[in-house]
DNA sequence: TTGATACATCAAGTTATTTTGATGTATAAT
DNA sequence: ATTATACATCAAAATAACTTGATGTATCAA
């Protein structure tokens, strides 16, 4: 079972996987590694169109993965950390349940 | 940039992260913590129809993310682990950028 | 204040995913 | 052999996600 102490609620490790989801966030994800960019940055190495890269960085935003911060009329965005270590640790807790199981269906 | 000697190929992660999106299969994964389930146990512990719950597994597996083992007329499924450990390796690799990073837009 | 840039949002159409109920297959017990 | 159990698979319907092109808003430069 998932354990109390978790810092994170399903319905958020739901929507975070989600926003990892589409190969083409992937790809906006990808371009954030190395650190902050903007939509036309995007643009320009995606060839997707603008409101295409303004939808996806939108679910990846309500999905708390990415930050942004606003500079004149451009927007960087950037991943956040601290979900995805959040995440890395829910993952982490998959796997260390104990073997000590009760057999089903008998 | 994704990294070359990353070990997951970036359309396995979307599949991996899609297995993991939806909720019902979030359920179903957070019953295999505590070892193997059968489609059995999970429909007497979720109330999820017996083909509904077949469908999300299915997804599971093809993901990679679960494995079956069968045992006469029963299937065992239970959390592939080294699964689990290459995405997180992935989420790792996704924070470990440099920060000197070339400003956009100009 | 006009025009351009950067981005968000909207509504419609398109495509993909999920659910349902039925049917199929294999195993096992009587 | 018949019946029951455990699960897979299928086709159709329901639902959700995505894409597109247009329009809207804010910022900035001329």
């Amino acid at each position: 079972m998932l354990k109390e102490s978790s810092k994170v609620k399903k319905e958020n490790i739901s929507k975070f996987m989600v926003s990892f989801s589409d190969p083409f966030r992937l790809e906006i994800i990808d371009l954030m590694m190395d650190g902050e960019v903007c939509v036309c940055d995007i643009m320009k190495l995606t060839k997707l169109s603008q409101s295409r890269i303004s939808y996806h960085i939108k679910i990846l935003k309500e999905a708390g993965l990415v930050a942004d911060r606003q500079e004149g009329r451009w927007v960087y965005y950037s991943l956040n950390k601290e979900s995805l270590f959040l995440i890395k640790e829910w993952i982490t807790s998959l796997t260390d349940y104990s073997s000590n199981r009760k057999r089903c269906c008998e």
